[in-house]
RNA sequence: GCUGGCGUAGCUCAAUCGGUAGAGCAGCUGACUUGUAAUCAGCAGGUUGGGGGUUCAAUUCCUCUCGCCAGCUCCA
């Protein structure tokens, strides 16, 4: 028989011959490589049995498919080693996910950290005995049988599920799971691996359900590259904004206030004004005008609204004021949309971009609270586009094109975004959404920005563009979203009086950029490391003397440079240089102004950047004019 | 909310078998007047997250509660 190699060359095998049969017959080297084979488009293991005409690839450590079959068997391998250490066990799912695998195990004592390292230490062993990794398929009826004699029930609902009359099972030694597969070949193929954590999973994800043991870990080809993922983790650690904010004394929470509740701290709040002044300045720029609205509002707005009916689980309890009920707001949209109504509305007046940075509380299950990422209140940079139909594109197009730019002056420059469409249920005629999405999708196109399409993920009022941006160390974060609202204009009666005399609904865009100052921030602490640039630092220069000589001098430099709007401190206590150096570097200070008498005498600055690297012997106003235009170009770097 | 882990000085951490809490940094005081990531000495700092229980005795064991961490679930 004939199989068909990527090349199209045709190579001849005996029949009946498996993928590890031809790998061999390529060369003994890929043979030993092998881990796997794409024939006719389906990824199987060596052990497939090739039929004549089949087009096959081998696949090996090199190919990405590779990858996740590895993580899958090493999945399967921590089930042996669980199983052998812990004979009550019973199994479940293991699936691979991003980085790595996990599997969920029923069992009434949970794993304990000492248990990792045992489970690790069997799974090594395991590995070392290179035992083969057998594929065969039977009879689901038998398959239930047996897995019911194991008293493997998990598997049994699996099996019924599948609903199949043939399933395969893989084994390896004395263990034998459920599986569609592909696999590695034998054990020993599973060198590079680490068992990461352990936490509650529900069967099925499903909270109803028993709470299973998921046992998390990553597996890897090549050591140099597990080392590698073992970095970033401890890469991503460092830049924590959760112990970056407390050392820096950016942010607090505090028992005493209650959990999910940000204070910002002085030099946090230095930050937070300086991306809210460049905030404002922008969106005044393009064309927005900024509102404030109240924090609370009655029971009937948010009937109106139907934020009680269909948002009430995220709003906290009412409060009585005079016999009304008034809820604190979860979102600006009714206040903005009162403003709106507050008179008549001509089509002259649109498009109406209106911008607030509007503080919401929502409630929050304790459980999924993270720092500054999620949150029970924060403030939205938000804002309504209200506008006509003829507009929607060009506003669409303005509003991306706006966030690029802000993006980009944060310092994020590689974005993707996420274009969800109507889902099944839904309101709003089919023209409004045809329109609508027509409008994203041009807009997105023409921004260059790349894109998916997530089909049927809109909101149920309207579909939207979301924006995620990668940051220094390649993680994305959801933070723009872009959406439109069919929902309230109706359910507001907003109108606005046309040409023809004749009152339209005008369609209505919810857009938040940074999404919420508290979560931004946790990013931008994160990208950043805690290093912010000079336009954003808290601290942007610190003056230090080296002796007493030096203070009026450097008391007034801070002076000069406090009256041009720069964030600047001074230290000048009787402490060695080196010492309130280090101080500031720790701090992340951009600049530090050393001052000894050479530069008191003539009139000089020394300045140490942040990257350690010193620029000596400046005139003032040389320096002066560095920083002027490195804080008003919002440069990232330290020096022009 | 659920499962598991954790909670000791402002911060980072220690305390044997249950025997009544200790260090570094930070803070304060003093000396040193200093040239690129920690000068020296002294002082002070704690209801061991909170409540209840077991015990002659609890940071330690039990229990409730609050908070934090990992994940699940949730994010119309």
């Amino acid at each position: 028989m004939n199989v068909v190699l990527p090349d199209k060359s045709k190579i001849e095998l005996v029949d009946g011959s498996t993928v590890a049969d031809l790998a061999k017959k390529i060369s003994e080297g890929l043979y030993k490589r092998a881990i796997a084979a794409k024939v006719n488009g389906n990824i199987v293991d060596l052990s497939y049995k090739l039929n004549e005409n089949d087009e096959v690839t081998i696949l090996t450590d090199k190919d990405a498919e590779s990858l996740d079959i590895l993580r899958h068997s090493t999945a399967h391998l921590m089930a042996h080693a669980v199983q052998q250490l812990f004979p009550d066990v019973k199994v479940t799912i293991g699936p691979v996910i991003q980085d790595g695998f996990f599997y969920d195990f029923d069992t009434n004592k949970p794993f304990t950290e000492d248990d990792l390292v045992k489970i690790e230490e069997r799974m090594t062993e395991l590995s070392k005995k290179d035992i083969k990794i057998e594929r065969s398929e039977i009879d689901s009826n038998e398959a239930i049988k047996k897995f019911s004699d194991m008293g493997e029930n998990y598997k049994v609902e699996i099996i019924q599920d599948i609903g199949e009359s043939k399933i395969s099972l893989y084994s390896q030694g004395d263990f034998t799971d459920l599986c569609r597969g592909p696999h590695v070949p034998s054990t020993g193929h599973i060198k590079y691996f680490k068992l990461l954590s352990v936490a509650g999973a529900y069967w099925r994800g499903d909270e109803k359900n028993k709470m299973l043991q998921r046992i998390y870990g990553t597996a890897w080809f090549k050591k140099s590259d597990l080392d590698e993922y073992i970095n970033r983790l401890e890469e991503a650690k460092k830049r924590d904004h959760r112990k970056l904010g407390k050392e820096l004394e950016l942010y607090g929470t505090f028992d005493e206030i209650g959990s999910g509740l940000i204070c910002w701290m002085p030099k946090g709040a230095k930050v937070r004004s300086t991306i809210e002044d460049f905030w404002r300045k922008e969106h005044y720029k393009n064309g927005y005008e900024l509102l404030y609205t109240p924090h609370i509002g009655k029971a009937t707005l948010w009937n109106t609204s139907g934020h009680l009916d269909f948002y009430s689980e995220n709003m906290y309890s009412p409060m009585d004021i005079e016999g009304q009920n008034y809820f604190i707001k979860p979102m600006n949209c009714p206040f903005h949309i009162m403003i709106y109504k507050s008179k008549n509305r001509s089509y002259r007046d649109l498009p109406l971009r209106w911008a607030e940075l509007g503080t919401v509380y929502r409630y929050e299950r304790s459980g999924v609270l993270h720092g500054l990422l999620r949150v029970r209140g924060f403030t939205q940079d938000d804002a309504h586009i209200i506008c006509a139909q003829d507009q929607i594109e060009s506003e669409i197009n303005e509003v991306l094109n706006f966030s690029l730019q802000i993006w980009k002056t944060f310092g994020f420059s590689s974005i993707k975004g996420y274009i969800a469409t109507r889902p099944a249920k839904s309101v709003g005629d089919d023209s409004l959404w045809m329109a609508a999405t027509n409008s994203l999708m041009n807009s997105i196109k023409q921004s260059g920005i790349e894109y998916e399409l997530d089909e049927g993920g809109g909101a149920f009022y309207g579909p939207k563009i979301d924006l995620k941006v990668k940051d220094a160390i390649g993680r994305e974060w959801q933070m723009t979203t872009i959406q439109f609202d069919f929902n309230l204009p109706e359910r507001f009666d907003m109108t606005y009086v046309d040409k023809d005399g004749k009152e339209k609904r005008p369609y209505m865009v919810h857009r938040a950029l940074l999404g919420s100052l508290e979560r931004f921030f946790g990013v931008l602490i994160e990208h950043y490391a805690g290093a912010f640039p000079f336009w954003l630092a808290p601290v942007q220069i610190k003056i230090m003397n080296i002796s007493d000589e030096q203070a009026e001098y450097c008391i007034s430099l801070g002076k000069k440079l406090k009256e041009n709007g720069f964030r600047v401190e001074l230290d000048l206590r009787n402490e060695k240089i080196g010492y309130k150096i280090r101080e500031a570097q720790m701090y992340k200070i951009p600049h530090m102004l050393v001052i000894g008498s050479q530069e008191k005498d003539n009139n000089l600055v020394t300045v140490r950047l942040r990257n350690g690297e010193n620029k000596n012997n400046l005139d003032f106003s040389d320096y002066f004019s560095v920083i002027n235009e490195i804080n008003t170009n919002r440069s990232i770097n330290l020096w022009r």
